[in-house]
Parts: C-alpha cells; structure tokens; sequence
DNA sequence: GCTTGACTTAGAGTTAACTTTAAGTAATAT
DNA sequence: ATATTACTTAAAGTTAACTCTAAGTCAAGC
C-alpha cells in the first residue's frame, strides 16, 4: 500500500510540512503512525482524513471544531448523527457563503461598469453630470 | 441632508462603533467630516464608501489595500485606470472564491448523503462492507 | 447643577492560524 | 566518514482585524 512521508503529503494537498505537524499538535491527526525513528506515515485512509480536514477549512471551520469531528470519528457509530448534523451546517454555512459572494460580485461589477464608463470619457465627473446626449 | 452619527452608521452596517473608529484609524475614512466638539458626522457620501469599503471587505480584500484605493479616490481622475483594473481583479478572485466554494460543497454533499446511508443503516460500516442486495 | 450616556483618544490585549527558531536526531549521498 | 537533507520537539514570534481599557469631554434630561 502507498504511503506519504511528511513532505510529499504536504505537496499533496499545498501545505507546508510545518503545518501537518501543527494540524497533528493540534489534535487533528491522532490516526497517524509512525516509524521506528519517529517520523510520521501518510496512508491513503489519512490522505482521505486530510481531504475531508481541508474541505471543512475552506467551509470556514475553524480547527478546534474540525478537532471535535475527528473525536466523533474514533467514537463510531455512536457519533453518526452528530457528525451527520455537522455536515448540513456546514451545507448551510457555505449556502450562504454564496449567495454573500454573489451579492458582493453585483456591487464589484456595478463598479467594474463605472469605472469602464468614465474611463472611456476620460473624468469620474460623467456619472455627476448625467449628459443627456440628443441635445 | 441626512447624516449619521458613528452609532447609527455602524448600526446600519451591522458594526460598532469601535470597528469604524479603527477604520478611520487606518486611514480608510479620510472623508469623515467632525462637530465643533470632534465627533465623526456621516453623510449620505460616506455611507455610500462604506458600502463599498464592505464590499471589498467580503472580496477578500485586507484593510491596508482598500487603504490604497480610498487614496486613489481622492487622487481624482489620474488613478481611474488603476481603480478600474483593481475591480477586475476583485472580480476575478470572487469568481475564484465561488469556483472552490462549489469544489467543497460537492465533497460536503458527498459526505451528506454518506452519513445518510450510514444513519439509516445504523453503522458506518454499510461503506465498508458495500452489501449487495438480491443475495 | 448634576447625572447619564454617547462620544473622544491612545494604546494594550485577543484570537486564529500559522510560521519561525533553536537544538537536536536520523537517513541518504559522495 | 562526512556532509547534506529530512525529520523531530518545544516554544516563541507574526499578522490581521478587531476588541477592549482607561481616562477624559460634551450634550441632554431631570
């Protein structure tokens, strides 16, 4: 079975070496083995771990709630319907994450329109004037 | 004309009034205009830059940029190309936003109907096993 | 006239998520 | 055998964006 050392790990998902050590002092990663010397062994099961851990990042998790997950997880099925709930949050949460990206999107074209329009009279002072043309 | 103290322009913006002191602070508000007795007065003019000051806020933007732009602004019509190209950019990377929102919303549905499974099975080990029915 | 509450300032403190540093061990390359 | 590189730890430092504190001013209500 393949494995990762730290830093093809770290390529894996472009993160630095330091940060997994910090996401594994952090709690994140108690699944992770090691070898003799005392170096950290990547599976295909953790590289699937830090997949969901990155997924619930850019949702806007923050660490010490991913932590709580990771704990349900080595529970069992006594946690399914915790974690369950977690991930609907989570659809909710990036829901609306959206719809506020969108509505910043509309004010940014809004300007991306203004500012077209001046520069192509040269002056900001087009949209105070309000030129009718035809006269 | 209608104006705003710093309490009811921060309401209005869902802020306090210590988050629009800080702004100032940062030079974000050069604009601002004061009493005899040194409080801020917002006008109609300045609730409209901290439409867009929050606009660029949720694009992801940091606070010592938007700096930068509010500096053009007041530069006049010298820096409408540069104010013009900044919006783009901001475009560009809220499309960027929304393309790895869509990214983690696929896997958080994925893992949605994951637990559903598993919920209704009773363990998580329906996806371990991958029973086959009819046998 | 005095209290209350909204405002002012400068500056210190907080929090999250790294990021760097220092000091050391282990494995690999020449 | 030695130099380089990858790794280890604990702990301090960084950055952004607030957030709070202390000490004080000012205007309105009773």
């Amino acid at each position: 079975m393949k494995t990762y050392s730290i830093t093809e790990a770290a390529e894996h998902f472009n993160m630095t070496p330091h940060t997994l050590r910090y996401y594994d002092k952090e709690g994140l990663m108690p699944f992770i083995e090691r070898t003799s010397s005392g170096r950290r062994v990547f599976k295909e099961a953790d590289m699937e771990a830090l997949k969901i851990i990155e997924c619930l990042k850019s949702s806007g998790m923050p660490i010490k709630e991913i932590k709580h997950f990771i704990e349900w997880c080595s529970e069992g099925d006594s946690t399914l319907q915790q974690r369950y709930d977690m991930f609907l949050e989570r659809k909710a949460s990036v829901e609306a994450q959206m719809e506020e990206l969108k509505k910043t999107m509309e004010v940014i074209e809004h300007k991306c329109s203004y500012y077209k329009t001046a520069l192509d009279s040269g002056t900001e002072d087009i949209h105070k004037t309000k030129k009718v043309t035809g006269f």
